[in-house]
DNA sequence: GCGCGTTAGTAACCCGCGTTACTAAATCTT
DNA sequence: AAGATTTAGTAACGCGGGTTACTAACGCGC
């Protein structure tokens, strides 16, 4: 009744039986023949004591840990990581949750550190990782994938052949311009969330040049600007774009923070938005709904991105082989007042 | 070579030693008699293999388990919560980096639920930990503190008798009134934050009051309005103070995101903030920055809140009985815009 | 040559639990 | 009534590593 808590032995003791059948009961392990009686008995018993059998004996003896990793490498857009991070984690929390595992985070300020997140695995402290925000200059990386130890990365690394859980940026995008296009607008202009070594910035320049080339309109390198994550840039992508002879009636800027530099930079002309120059972003950070006007955007699914990758490193760690490269999964473009459309009332 | 990790009986084997030499000599016992040659040899071999003790072994042996549990209470105001919780994970993170220990997150849906939580300690998965959000309703709550288990509440619970950390809100709100007071305003209103059950609501209004004593201005109950964490509370308590017969010409707002409501409530009317009304919030979420005009606010310390709670944490996990009660952290006076006061030029 | 102290290292137990192989008693067959 | 089968349960091992008590070998003085 004290402080310790009470273990197989006590139960058995107080039931009057051997720790093997405590331990057999307990996890009514099939094709054992225990009377019901005893069974009744033992598990009063353990209630009474309140038992939780102790996790790290457990694990000892499984060999797994019921615990994941989520490893958080630290981006150069970590204001953009930070604000889905809450989602998620909710995402990874919920999935696990229905899994009985838990889920232990690392955040990595370095990942090309040699000691940054390995000892994680090595020590066996988890039975796979997310890794959030992949990089390829990560060394340990491949030693882990050639382990065969179960990952799931949340972003891509092409040609790594991890599996991945991502967002589908070249579909999105195109989607994104495709609405622009669909207002009337022929000049569309793109200010890309990150220099092209990202590929998630590649990815969204592919969307915007598909969009083009279905309508037909030619691919005008003259108004692609470069963003790199922050506001600033987007300032700057901007003022270029609208000191051009002739200037986009339109632009696709694949980031939320982003888009809100180019806003100022439009405004500050004394130009409107989206009269002048209609605009979409991309992520739906909290703001985007609050800046003047609202900002068009593609929603990111936070959540499902986190709930994808928490079940299907599951599933990896289950043994299952994924039959699937990678999950690319949908955005949805939320529309608001900075595209021109009308806006959808409930938003 | 193969998949499998090395044990230290490997080691044992390889190096012609007993395991019992190899674990005297890689956890360094003190007033052991091993020979420097042997000594090396193993520590040699231990390399060569790539040797990580085995966590759950460890833990089985010592009783430690060199985890801290990081509970997520789902509190009514998530989506504040939500854009502190990076920040705040960020400092639990490096707290516990420096003491070698791993932060085991737990989202928890229902904390009223019987087994929300207490898996976490029953089953010995974390040495503590760290309760964010918690509440008075929290049945398990009491059940641990009388047993002991080492926890840190990230916010209060009076009376429970549970070390805290968490933000002086009492001297934050009274420090944003007499900013506000300094400006030269001599009615100053107040919409809080959330009802005054909230421990949190109550402090500060306390500190609005506490500022209006000081500067010999009468407490008016009618200047008080109560907000409920989201923008539309903030709205319509603006709204009614703006339908006063005489209207405060400053008002403390004890969220920003009802601030944020109170904000398009003045827009609304065609009056300007802050020359008709001027504003102070309270939180400094991201957003607090980009609206217009950008809002001056109590920064929450958020970083520093979560340092704080980790190395508490650690120290009671230590055995260490704190000999405070709590630790309040001061908030920080970000000047925007809102308040009339000349902008800090660099903020 | 014998006892004594030091040096270098080891055997054995324990942590709490999962699992396999085995046994003692009861019941069923023929 | 003797063997075969079932029933109900147990002893013993192992997971990997911390820890304590003990031993074998060596050097030393007398």
């Amino acid at each position: 009744m004290p402080g310790s808590r009470p273990t197989q032995r006590q139960i058995a003791e107080e039931s009057g039986v051997s720790r093997t059948t405590v331990s057999l009961v307990l996890n009514d392990v099939p094709d054992t023949r225990i009377s019901p009686e005893t069974r009744q008995r033992i598990i009063k018993v353990a209630r009474r004591l309140n038992y939780y059998p102790d996790a790290a004996a457990r694990t000892l003896v499984s060999g797994r840990t019921h615990t994941i990793g989520f490893v958080l490498c630290q981006s150069p857009d970590r204001i953009f990581a930070d604000a889905f991070l809450p989602e998620v984690l909710h995402g990874v929390g919920d999935a696990v949750k229905e899994n009985g595992l838990r889920v232990l985070i690392h955040p990595v300020e370095d990942v090309t550190a040699s000691e940054a997140y390995i000892g994680l695995v090595r020590a066996k402290y988890t039975d796979g990782i997310i890794l959030s925000g992949p990089r390829s200059d990560d060394q340990q990386l491949p030693h882990l994938k050639a382990e065969g130890f179960p990952m799931v990365l949340l972003g891509q690394l092409p040609d790594s052949g991890i599996p991945f859980v991502d967002v589908d940026n070249v579909g999105a995008a195109k989607q994104a311009v495709e609405h622009l296009i669909g207002l009337g607008h022929r000049r569309v202009g793109m200010i890309t969330n990150a220099p092209l070594e990202y590929t998630a910035a590649r990815d969204r320049l592919a969307g915007y040049r598909q969009a083009l080339e279905k309508a037909d309109l030619a691919f005008d390198e003259s108004l692609v600007r470069y963003g790199d994550f922050c506001e600033g840039s987007g300032r700057v992508a901007m003022d270029q774009l609208l000191d051009l002879p002739k200037r986009p009636t339109a632009v696709f800027v694949a980031c939320d923070l982003v888009a809100f530099g180019a806003l100022e930079a439009i405004k500050e002309r004394s130009l409107t938005v989206p009269d002048d120059v209609a605009l979409v972003g991309f992520d739906d950070v909290p703001l985007a709904h609050y800046v003047d006007p609202p900002l068009t955007t593609m929603r990111l699914p936070a959540y499902r991105l986190g709930y994808r990758a928490a079940t299907l490193l599951t599933q990896l760690i289950g043994g299952e082989t994924a039959e699937e490269q990678g999950i690319l999964l949908q955005t949805e473009l939320v529309v608001r007042q900075s595209c021109g459309a009308r806006a959808n009332p409930r938003s």
